[in-house]
RNA sequence: GGGCGAUUAGCUCAGCUGGUUAGAGUGCACGGUUCACAUCCGUGAGGUCACUGGUUCGAGUCCAGUAUCGCCCA
């Protein structure tokens, strides 16, 4: 293809160009791993943590597809056999949440449509929102291999869920039992412990007159015992008294009976070890059915539990008179009644914990019910030993202890929801009470036990927590339980990059369930990433109006520009704070890079010779620098450290490649004596290190640095060769440093600076060329000056640039400034000279200081004698040079 | 109550296994119509690395304690 349009346009417009690259890269099918895996190469496997199938993408998300892009791209340019498989999640309640509201608009209620017709309808509605999660996640560059998304509702995801839990149930790990669970209320369904969010809050103490019984069963008017409690609702279910034994008060009412209030229930005075003495009155109310420690209690002593509240936290029949009260409101009434029968002592403010629905904010109620565990303390085990025994790391590690902690006290796992929408539970009853548990998707044929047919059994309906299908992700994705072609390639997987918010509901169960499932670890390494907060430290969230849409900001400055500000100076596990500057300085170096793009394209020779010539020290210098750069960017990758990573390839592009090197190479261009043959060496020198700079910010920044390859393509095809994507271009290998001509870059770089700073000082007009005058320490620094001539002057704006030879000329009193090439100073008539400040005082203070300094350190024996030998060299030399800045300036 | 983390420039944050005179972005000051970019270029000011003690030739970095803030678990 000949030079067509090669005019880009000044400034990066992400929106024109993201879009139809991303087609591009779709349909070339990068994203897609080869039919099969690379002889020797090494697999690189992320599952895509599942968004909400009915949500949409916050800044959270943006950072997750980030990172995980991130990596993906890296290691697919490595050659890696890269998969990242993408999926959404069926996110039982908040879905449920969501298609309840959407009903309620058209009349209807979960009721009135039934089980069946609610389910159709969650499953249109499912079609309508299915691709919106995806198309997000294009629209953030997300390299995912879409041939293989998944939900978790699939058949794939269903067979899955019944085989895991079959073998739970046959392992005797999943039972059925009665246990008080967390119940919200308002989301009608069990929770698990991790859904129940504990908050502190400010309610009331309230003490409250027990009166003892006399024989007959008939309350004490002269006697009582005072009960302290937070929730006199529950009252109604009280079947006991209980103090501490020790408790000297006390003991003479052990074995005596209280009578209950209203209901007139016996309740036996108890002892038990639980009881806290210093709390309210040291005797406590035990409400079996409504308390996790007064359930702990009863058990111990034989007490019935007694529920008094209904799915709706309503009181229920056992309530008496007081039945279909909601729980606050019969609160009240109990409150007021036993205040007019004199019985209230007192009610006094109260610091208390109380426990809310994760997802609706309800006060959970601790209910006494039948429900579905699983037993996890033996699966909690293996996965602690994973990670202690380093089978799999947590990024960044202090997590491991949290996870650790976790592990080693953890609860049995409430895994049955009352809800509608999620995988059903794969259990069924016979008439005679007996459990069936089956993988089939027909259910099981007959009674385990007692060989009833299947047409006598009735499966369960309750379903399970979302997080169970969701524990099985990194294998059910891939064909688990068949042993299908993908499972055996490309699990484990290798990173699973996630929030540190959802370690214990999904890491750690994921760890659990695969190690149950597969026997292997299902990941390498866990990459946990903190929270995106608003600019004043604050948690985004609906409610408080501060949510940041990551879509709208890719809209304002590309995705490329969002993905910088995500990464760059943020480390694993630490929050970070969205600004407006990090937001704004993303979209500026895209546009750096893009002009950066424009300023080489359009300064191809035309027509380009065959290259030819010595290198320049620009050249010399870059391709060094490439070569450091490279590789520190590819340790960087590897270790995961992605800040690390943008800031080395941000400095390069920016300042090396930008504020230097291009700077530099202008001048080799546009000299006069150069032969067609330089400038086409020169230019393919920028070009291919540009080249170079897409390859290394790719992976973090996919759509300028595409845009930008294929805009070098059209200019010259050399420059590209054979990779028409960047996307599946190798990752650079780093060339071979040449520290001569680093150390001479360095010494140029270090005089041009020095003069810019003295032309300042002396106040000469920024445009002006003035006349500059060095004295070289030695003959070679001299030859190093004349060859860097037309950089210093080009850069410093300096001419005429005389080098004179060590002492053939006696230096000016004033103005002299130190470089590492020699004393160099800018004669100026006297007008300038009036105007402006002479350097040098300061200057000879800052070296005096720096080299008293390092003569105390390098005289004490101590510390040449004992720091290696390479520390002690490189002090001496330090040394060295500042003695000699201060020669040139005349100290 | 137990555990974890943070405290570095005005602000937001990097700083790996201890080793030049601690860095970046942003803000600030000064100067810029140099033919890629003002979403830019150049120069500069600005830090007793929260505090106290310890280990070490050498501590922002390791250890102990204190203070303040935040998070997790109970």
């Amino acid at each position: 293809m000949a030079t067509t349009n090669r005019e880009l346009a000044p400034r990066y417009d992400a929106a024109a160009v993201e879009p139809g690259i991303y087609q591009r890269w779709l349909e070339s099918g990068a994203f897609t791993p080869a039919k099969e895996a690379p002889p020797g190469a090494r697999k690189f496997v992320v599952t895509q943590p599942p968004p909400n199938i009915t949500g949409a993408l916050h800044i959270g998300h943006a950072l997750t597809a980030t990172v995980e892009d991130t990596l993906v791209r890296y290691h697919r340019m490595l050659g890696d056999d890269t998969l990242w498989l993408p999926g959404v999640d069926h996110a039982g309640i908040a879905a449920q949440f969501v298609l309840d509201q959407i009903i309620a608009s058209e009349g209807e209620t979960r009721a009135s449509l039934g089980r069946e017709r609610y389910l159709e309808r969650m499953w249109r509605f499912i079609d309508e929102t299915r691709d919106y999660i995806g198309g997000q996640h294009r629209r953030l560059g997300v390299s995912a291999d879409w041939t293989r998304e998944r939900f978790t509702m699939d058949e794939g995801s269903a067979r899955a869920v019944r085989t895991a839990f079959k073998r739970l149930w046959d392992a005797k790990l999943a039972y059925r039992g009665e246990a008080l669970i967390n119940w919200c209320p308002r989301c009608q369904t069990t929770l698990s412990d991790l859904e129940n969010i504990h908050r502190e809050e400010v309610g009331s103490l309230w003490t409250i007159r027990y009166h003892l019984a006399r024989e007959d069963g008939t309350p004490d008017p002269e006697s009582w015992v005072r009960i302290a409690t937070t929730r006199p609702e529950t009252l109604l279910g009280d079947v006991a008294v209980a103090v501490h034994p020790n408790d000297k008060r006390y003991t003479k009412l052990i074995g005596r009976e209280a009578v209950l209030p209203f209901l007139g229930r016996r309740l036996p005075i108890v002892a038990d070890e639980m009881v806290d003495r210093e709390f309210g009155t040291g005797a406590v109310k035990i409400t079996p059915a409504h308390d996790p420690d007064d359930y702990e209690l009863g058990k111990r002593h034989d007490l019935p539990a007694i529920s008094i509240l209904d799915d709706e936290a309503r009181i229920n029949e056992n309530g008496g008179e007081l039945a279909g009260l909601d729980r606050y409101a019969a609160r009240r009434t109990i409150v007021e009644r036993l205040r007019e029968m004199g019985d209230l002592e007192s009610e006094e403010p109260h610091q208390m914990v109380v426990g809310h629905c994760q997802r609706c904010d309800t006060v959970v109620e601790p209910r006494l019910s039948v429900q579905w565990f699983v037993h996890v303390k033996p699966l909690a085990e293996r996965a602690l030993a994973s990670v202690r025994e380093g089978r799999t790391r947590i990024v960044p590690n202090r997590f491991e202890k949290v996870y650790a902690h976790w592990m080693e006290n953890i609860h049995d796992w409430a895994v049955g929801r009352q809800l509608w929408w999620g995988h059903r539970i794969p259990a069924w009853y016979c008439p005679d009470g007996h459990i069936t548990v089956s993988d089939a998707v027909e259910g099981p044929d007959a009674c385990d036990e007692c060989g009833k047919p299947a047409s006598e059994l009735t499966q369960e309906t309750d379903i399970f927590d979302t997080w169970f299908s969701s524990a099985l992700w990194p294998f059910s994705t891939l064909g688990w339980p068949d042993a299908t072609p993908d499972l055996a390639r490309f699990y484990p997987t290798t990173v699973m990059e996630t929030a540190y918010e959802i370690l214990f509901f999904w890491v750690a169960r994921m760890m659990m369930m695969g190690l149950f499932c597969t026997d292997a670890e299902p990941f390498e390494v866990v990459y946990l990433h903190g929270i995106v907060r608003d600019p004043y430290g604050q948690k985004m969230s609906k409610t408080r109006g501060n949510v940041v849409d990551p879509l709208e900001l890719v809209g304002e400055i590309g995705a490329d520009g969002l993905r910088f500000a995500l990464v760059s100076g943020n480390a694993p596990g630490v929050d970070q704070r969205l600004t407006d500057a990090k937001v704004t300085g993303g979209r500026n170096f895209t546009n750096k890079l893009w002009n950066a793009a424009r300023l080489v394209i359009s300064s191809r020779p035309e027509p380009i010779a065959a290259a030819s010539g010595e290198p320049s020290l620009a050249e010399r210098w870059i391709a060094s620098r490439l070569a450091e750069v490279t590789e520190h960017a590819t340790r960087q990758l590897d270790q995961l450290d992605l800040a690390g990573y943008v800031a080395t390839a941000y400095d390069f592009a920016w300042s090396d490649y930008c504020d230097w090197f291009l700077e530099m190479a202008k001048v080799e261009l546009r000299r006069e004596d150069a032969t067609p043959g330089d400038r086409a060496r020169v230019w393919r020198c920028a070009a291919d290190a540009l080249a170079d700079v897409m390859k290394l910010l790719h992976p973090l920044m996919p759509f300028i640095t595409e845009a930008v390859w294929e805009a070098l393509r059209a200019a010259d095809g050399e420059v590209t060769g054979n990779d028409e994507l960047l996307v599946t271009a190798r990752w650079p290998a780093a060339g071979a440093r040449d520290e001569g001509a680093e150390g001479e870059f360095e010494a140029v770089a270090e005089l041009i600076r020095t003069i810019r700073n003295a032309r300042l000082a002396s106040a000469v007009p920024a445009g002006k060329r003035v006349a500059l005058e060095l004295l070289a320490d030695e003959p070679e620094l001299g030859e190093r000056a004349e060859a860097a001539r037309r950089y210093i002057q080009a850069l410093a704006r300096v001419e005429p640039f005389t080098v004179h030879a060590a002492g053939s000329i006696s230096l000016p009193a004033t103005g002299i400034v130190a470089t590492p090439l020699g004393a160099a100073w800018l004669p100026l008539d006297d007008e300038q000279a009036a105007v402006g400040t002479p350097p040098d005082r300061v200057e000879r203070e800052h070296l005096e200081r720096g080299i008293a300094r390092l003569e105390a350190l390098l005289a004490n024996r101590d510390f040449t004698s004992k720091a290696p030998a390479v520390v002690v060299d490189r002090e001496r030399q330090r040394l060295r040079e500042l003695e000699a800045e201060l020669r040139q300036i005349g100290g």
